[in-house]
DNA sequence: GCTTAGCATTCTCGGAAAATGAATACTAAA
DNA sequence: TTTAGTATTCATTTTCCGAGAATGCTAAGC
């Protein structure tokens, strides 16, 4: 072998892994071939193979195992991969905190259940802008699961989520205090005269996709009132679901704030349960990380300010 | 400004930042200076200029102040620093645990004080090398602070330094428990003939450099008996501390087992002291990773299996 | 059983980035 | 004022990396 000496401090620490070179090795460990990577990373094979190649030359083991219909990790490889994960997340921390002088600015990616971004956020995010014009704020809704994913892999930086909530991850804090209610359409005035009207296998019950606290609970209620195989309809967006509701095509259960608008309209009619059953908090939660992030510490310090624990 | 579009998937994620430019960054920030760092990189001035500079473009902040005698950093370089320090760290180690495969070999860089080192480590190595040959281990002495700093920066994969120690990054597991005793020339038959021959401001104290956690019990002692004030006589050795004290220059505070031997032949005379200085607990620690090093983890093993708790 | 589609690898070539080394400019100490 | 030490700039060379085409391989499809 002849004299490689790539570069100056590479030599130094024994060491040519690159950043990059993890990149395209997490790619190809997730997509399990390179010519799936390439693509994502908009090169050619021939280039995803060398970098691997060269990996695994500088590791002394291979990564993968090849078979004709793609890669699979090999033991070293599994053992790598988080480390490459966890250090792709470094990096692009690295430069946000660097970047980060204390005044909040830049962007900021936050998420929502979709309950909570109707009522509880167009006042607090209106309130953040005006203390802090100079953040780009993004606000993106999905399910509580979803969003812990998210908060995790750090593709947001905060979201508020429905507790409870335990990971050794996560700094999280009560945002807000929902009250659940079973909301129905206008026709039904009492709970009993819903649990009576209805067919045996109980309402149709309204949900949003898997992943939802809210379902959870619902799906609870729903035992405890002997519907277990009640019929799901699954919806995508609140006012669907309210819609729904109010045409007596089911029954949900939302926080009362949420629907409150729409009770007082009579639009719908709401019935309470049992506190177990509707007490939940809505967490607003955060990786844990070495910086903290003023955009972000900016906008929990809005939290905290006033729009604190409004729901009985 | 021109398209720069330097690598296809630096585009992707929108950070150019690879770990030789973080390496390059460490090492200014540390010597202070573009020209020392160049030297200790094995390259020119003018590279290392140029990374930073990329680097400073990319984050797009200064990360130096520069001033006619070298560099020092900016808030954004403090800011970045322990990111850096932290990815080089982990890319070590990345490597490392996909190289390890579970069958303990490789390299495995082992510190000690110097005491521990003399008494109890020539069994347990011996041990060690017979169970696991395909490791090549490395044992360096130094004092307990030297040693604990090494640890936590990578330098070594584990110590055996002297308790208590309390860090969150750190494990660490009783090796050995010692009992530490005034050590004297032969003359000084007890104790009480000790305190009342030496001059008022006590004997000479011979001590190990600072960061020795025996050297402080020893200032307690010497507090404790009047002599704060007693002469310092500082040795690199525990053969010539021992030589020293035979030769009556002084007295020292080591563990039983180390100067048991010398005790016996009759070159110095030991003392008992009260049990709240004399009492040491040998820890072996180790750092907190992701990936549990199978060549340490061996070692730990050889610990467990027989030589803890061997002084009373 | 042959073909075909999908995949990884190998190879060469051209371009871009990095290392080099010398020249320059700056500042503080001598 | 000089000098030593420093960072920066520039021009040149070297190296490396990505693109693209060709090759070889395997399993699914007819």
């Amino acid at each position: 072998m002849n004299t490689k000496e790539r570069c100056y401090l590479r030599n130094e620490t024994g060491y040519e892994m690159e950043l990059t070179d993890l990149l395209t090795f997490s790619t190809v460990a997730r997509l399990g071939g390179i010519t799936r990577a390439a693509d994502e990373l908009n090169t050619v094979q021939s280039n995803v193979t060398q970098r691997i190649k060269a990996l695994e030359a500088e590791i002394g083991t291979a990564l993968f195992e090849r078979h004709s219909r793609g890669m699979t990790l090999t033991g070293a490889g599994r053992r790598l991969l988080p480390y490459a994960q966890r250090m792709a997340a470094l990096s692009r921390e690295a430069v946000l905190a660097a970047r980060d002088d204390g005044e909040p600015k830049g962007p900021l990616s936050i998420g929502s259940m979709e309950t909570t971004a109707a009522v509880r956020l167009p006042m607090l995010l209106a309130e953040f802008h005006r203390r802090f014009p100079a953040v780009r704020l993004t606000l993106s809704t999905a399910t509580t699961a979803d969003l812990v994913a998210a908060v995790l892999d750090g593709s947001l930086d905060g979201a508020f989520v429905a507790g409870p909530i335990e990971h050794a991850e996560l700094i999280s804090t009560v945002a807000f205090r929902e009250e659940l209610v079973l909301v129905s359409a206008q026709r039904w005035k009492t709970l009993a005269a819903l649990r009576a009207g209805t067919s045996e296998s109980g309402p149709t019950a309204l949900v949003f996709r898997t992943g939802c606290t809210y379902r959870q609970r619902l799906e609870q209620v729903f035992a405890e009132f002997g519907w277990p195989s009640a019929a799901r309809f699954e919806l995508g967006t609140l006012d669907g679901m309210i819609g729904c509701v109010a045409a007596d095509m089911g029954v949900t259960m939302l926080p009362r704030a949420v629907v409150e608008r729409d009770y007082v309209r009579g639009d719908v009619n709401i019935h309470k349960l049992s506190p177990q059953h509707t007490r939940v908090e809505t967490l607003f939660i955060q990786r844990r990380t070495a910086h903290q992030y003023s955009a972000l510490q900016g906008f929990v310090a809005c939290l905290d300010g006033d729009d604190r624990v409004v729901a009985a």
